[in-house]
Parts: C-alpha cells; sequence; structure tokens
DNA sequence: TTGCTCCTCACGTCACGTGAGGTGGC
DNA sequence: TTGCTCCTCACGTCACGTGAGGTGGC
C-alpha cells in the first residue's frame, strides 16, 4: 500500500509519516531510490497504530518513544534476533528481559494514567452533583 | 502567591502561565502595571490545575480548551453572573444547561479515553502473556 | 496522453523553552 | 545596598501543517 492509504489505516497523516521517517521513529522504508514511491504493508499499520497510541494516551514525546523501543527499527531487530538459530538461550533471555522491561514501563505509565482519569471523572461527577442541586433550587 | 510559587503549585512552568495569558486561556492579572509582579490566588491554582488536566488526559488543544468553556475569564463570568441578585430565574436555568453541557462533552471524551486505555491494557497483556510463553520454551 | 498520487524542499504554526537585558520588593 | 525574583522581548524547538514545483505509475 501507499503512503495515503497508509495513513488513513493506521489514523493519521501523511505529513507525520514521513517526518517520523525523518526522525528515526519508523526506519525509512527498504532500499528506496531517490523520489520513490513508499511502499507499506498490513504489519506497518499495525506498529504505527501501536506507536500513535502510546503517544496520545500515554502522552510520549517522540524522544521517549524511541528511549522505550518502541522505535520500528529496533523492535524489529531484537524480534527478528531473538528467532534466528545462532542466537543462544542466554541471549534470547536477555531479549526477553528487555520487552518485558519496556511492558512494565508502559503499563507503570498506564496506571497512572487510569488513576488520573478516575480522579478527573470524580470531580466531574461532583460538578454534576452541583449543578442538579442548584437546579433544584431554582 | 507570585508567579513562580504558582506555577510550582500548579504543576507547570511560569512560561507556560505567561503563554497562556498572552493567548487568552487565563485572564490577565487584574489592572496590574507595566512591568509589575503578577499575583495569584489558591483559588487560580485550583483553575489551572484543571485547565491543565484537561490538556493532558484527554488531549485538547488550546483552542479546544477555550471552546470548552475551560477558559477562566468565561467560567468566572457566568458564575458570577449566576450569583448575582438581578438575574433572572430563566437565565440562570440557561447558565446551568450551559455548565451541564460542558460537563457532558467533556465526560464523553473521559470516557472514550477510558475505553482507548482498556485497549491498550488489554494488548500489553496479551504481550505480557506472550513473552512468559517464550520463556517456558526456553 | 491525461489525471492522480507521490516526491522533496521549505516556510508556517502551535505550545511552549531558553536566554538577554533590565526592573522591583523584602 | 545586595540578592533574588520578577519583567518583557525575542529567538529556538518540537511536532507537525501547508503550499510550491516537479516526477512517477495505472
Amino acid at each position: 500500500m501507499r503512503i495515503s492509504a497508509f495513513a488513513r489505516a493506521a489514523g493519521t497523516t501523511v505529513r507525520t509519516i514521513r517526518y517520523y521517517e525523518e526522525v528515526g521513529l519508523l526506519p525509512p522504508v527498504g532500499d528506496r531510490a531517490a523520489g520513490a514511491h513508499r511502499v507499506y504493508t498490513e504489519d506497518d499499520v499495525t506498529r504505527l497504530r501501536e506507536v500513535l497510541r502510546l503517544r496520545d494516551l500515554l502522552g510520549l514525546s517522540l524522544d521517549e518513544l524511541r528511549e522505550m523501543g518502541a522505535a520500528e527499527g529496533a523492535r524489529v531487530a531484537l524480534r527478528s534476533e531473538f528467532w534466528e538459530p545462532g542466537t543462544g538461550a542466554r541471549r534470547r533471555k536477555a531479549i526477553l528481559d528487555e520487552f518485558e522491561a519496556i511492558v512494565a514501563r508502559q503499563r507503570a505509565l498506564l496506571d497512572r494514567r487510569r488513576n488520573q482519569l478516575d480522579e478527573l471523572e470524580a470531580e466531574l461527577a461532583d460538578r454534576e452533583r452541583r449543578i442538579a442541586q442548584r437546579r433544584a433550587e431554582l
């Protein structure tokens, strides 16, 4: 699929995709002749949606997303290294540890976010209650 | 309290406060001589924290926050109009309707956000499960 | 061949960050 | 009087938006 279909499928803009590639958050589309069209797969959609979700829901900057290992280059590289026949059990375990640490950090941020949402919800409920009370007083 | 204490109390920066005043999201501090210090109250802290929370948790732009009626000038003006003795019951009801509509919009955004967090959590749980499985296979 | 989509600059914008240089209050 | 905090420009930055002008594939 080409870039505009890719952007629509992932729920973002063409410009954002080119920008993410420029700053290294998305890997450059493999061996593309200068000026040639970028081509993407369904897997790319899944991965980009994931990155966008972390950005929007956890409020992470692009730098933080890169540190998080959300950078697709790094993730894909680790994943394929894991599956290479030459990779020993010790190295495989280290890779799993790294993935697990990333998931744990994301979960910690998510839990904080959820608590903040709970607080906001409590306040909205409180406001609704006060409005209803004023209304009853009229 | 002065601006740096205000910024600390509200959980933001001095620059952000001055910027919000500049773009009209915070009301200019009343009758301040050119170059004089800005002075804030505890109530200002409460209101600014609220604005920051909507910005961070719901991902609203400053324009959207203004439209939301989160702009402190508009909110405070409506609230004091409500309590003025000269305000009739019909007008009071209209003000309550407006506040209620704002709360309803915020709740709708909050619910969407919570659903998205649930989706993200499900995916994190799934990833943890897959990592545990790979680990067991080693 | 003709649209349509893509490409690369490159400048604009939003929401601030970060000094530069100067003034005000305990 | 001396620090410390505040003030106002004003330029920098991050994460894109938005054309300008040109090329590529069905």
